[in-house]
DNA sequence: CGGTTGATTGACCGTTATCAAGCATCGTGG
DNA sequence: CCACGATGCTTGATAACGGTCAATCAACCG
């Protein structure tokens, strides 16, 4: 399998530098790839969990349930992320797995972190720190939904969406593309459909953002990080602790 | 050093056996340990940050600000809990580390996770599992903050505290120290201190709870798991991937 | 063309925040 | 040993933010 057809290896070598040794070990690990339908439940809290995946296309998230029917996604997961590293620990899916878009994954077998493990230090630490990051991410998220206001939790979402995007796309202007439904925001930020619709227009009015053909164009992103108080946490990765193979 | 002055040894070989090598590997890496008073600030958002903690004594709290004094408390630190963790993969530190009452640390210096990495895979695999499980606790908060009322969320933090108390203490009852103040739960809740004292004076009337000279006593324990839908995530860890050593 | 999904809008309501005052407790210093 | 200030808890009045419910509309798709 070449380098091109791995996901995991285009994936990993965006932070460190990976050796021969690396790549093929993490080359032999990918099978095959899957695709989605849009609005398709992947996994589902309290499965058995037996392998990751690797998001090749399409915005996907995880979310856990309430009764009487409350919704809180977690995640969102872009093209290049890997999906389920929090489950290894566990002997379950701690949460459900679901597609905002027709998604393609690429899935690979959880026995492979134990050969990642016990071979490559380097690895190792990536891998962790991929999960340190990840609890940054939660950190942000805990920090709107506990004290920010709908329009500064909207706000917040956006400039945190447009910084991600922005690492694999360095040439991204103002605009994004924009998957997820107002319910679908709204569960993730704690809110309802309806204040979503009427918080967007009310930022729209005032001149924060234009929206349109499921785009997001921010019109003033310096009064929006200003509003929200943010910091782009995806720029100051430290790898110099790093071992060196 | 011998084990009795090692928490980090304690800490970790609940989880897993450790071989004499990993034994003394950790016992090597703390130095002393350090003592601070109530409401003190241990290190700040934005420091540098060069080493980790150990909780030998005393409960402490991570949080993070807002303008106009708002804040977010978004991890609650226990006597063997590992402070510091998240922020290996940062130059700086994502949080600010508080006490909550007298607290007895434990430092030992990131550069120490460097050669746990290269030279023991199980411990190595055992760092992972704590920071995904660390993930599974932000995501229970954040479906509290996000998708629970007030009284829902303060029955969620009790539970999740006898949950966690339990761990260490496996005789513990219905009955558990409280040593935070309500300004501090509303901040990790997302509430305000007034409607924690409201809220609470409620789940009192209805039975819950019984509160005095800084405890808490849960009178229907399985009723506040109904309510919140809890699930105690902290007895299912899997180490059965685990390198042999 | 009809059915489904998602966005919008308006009326109304409830949970929780805000503000302010009062009270208990506790540690400290005169 | 008492007085004082600081801190934390309680309580009440008021207000706002965001939720709920329901209707309408647009877009899309089979």
């Amino acid at each position: 399998m070449t380098d091109r057809s791995s996901c995991l290896v285009m994936k990993l070598s965006r932070y460190v530098t990976l050796g021969p040794e690396d790549r093929a070990r993490l080359a032999k690990i990918e099978k095959t790839e899957r695709n989605y339908a849009t609005h398709t439940d992947v996994y589902r809290l309290a499965d058995r969990n037996t392998e990751l995946f690797v998001v090749k296309e399409g915005w996907a998230f995880s979310y856990v349930d309430m009764p009487n029917g409350r919704r809180q996604i977690v995640q969102l997961h872009h093209p290049g992320d890997i999906i389920g590293l929090r489950d290894v620990a566990l002997n379950c899916r701690s949460t459900t797995l679901s597609t905002a878009e027709p998604v393609t994954l690429c899935p690979f077998p959880k026995s492979a972190l134990d050969l990642i493990l016990r071979e490559s230090p380097r690895l190792s630490a990536l891998l962790l720190s991929i999960a340190l990051r990840e609890q940054v991410t939660f950190i942000d998220l805990l920090r709107a939904m506990g004290r920010m206001s709908a329009e500064e939790r909207i706000g917040y979402l956006f400039l945190d969406l447009i910084a991600r995007l922005r690492i694999t796309n360095p040439s991204m202007t103002d605009t994004f593309r924009l998957p997820l439904t107002q319910s679908q925001i709204a569960d993730y930020l704690g809110l309802t459909n309806v204040y979503v619709s009427k918080t967007l227009l009310q930022m729209e009015q005032k001149g924060y953002l234009q929206r349109g053909d499921g785009k997001v164009r921010l019109l003033r992103e310096e009064a929006l990080i200003e509003l929200t108080d943010f910091t782009n946490h995806y720029d100051d990765l430290d790898t110099s602790w790093f071992p060196d193979k």
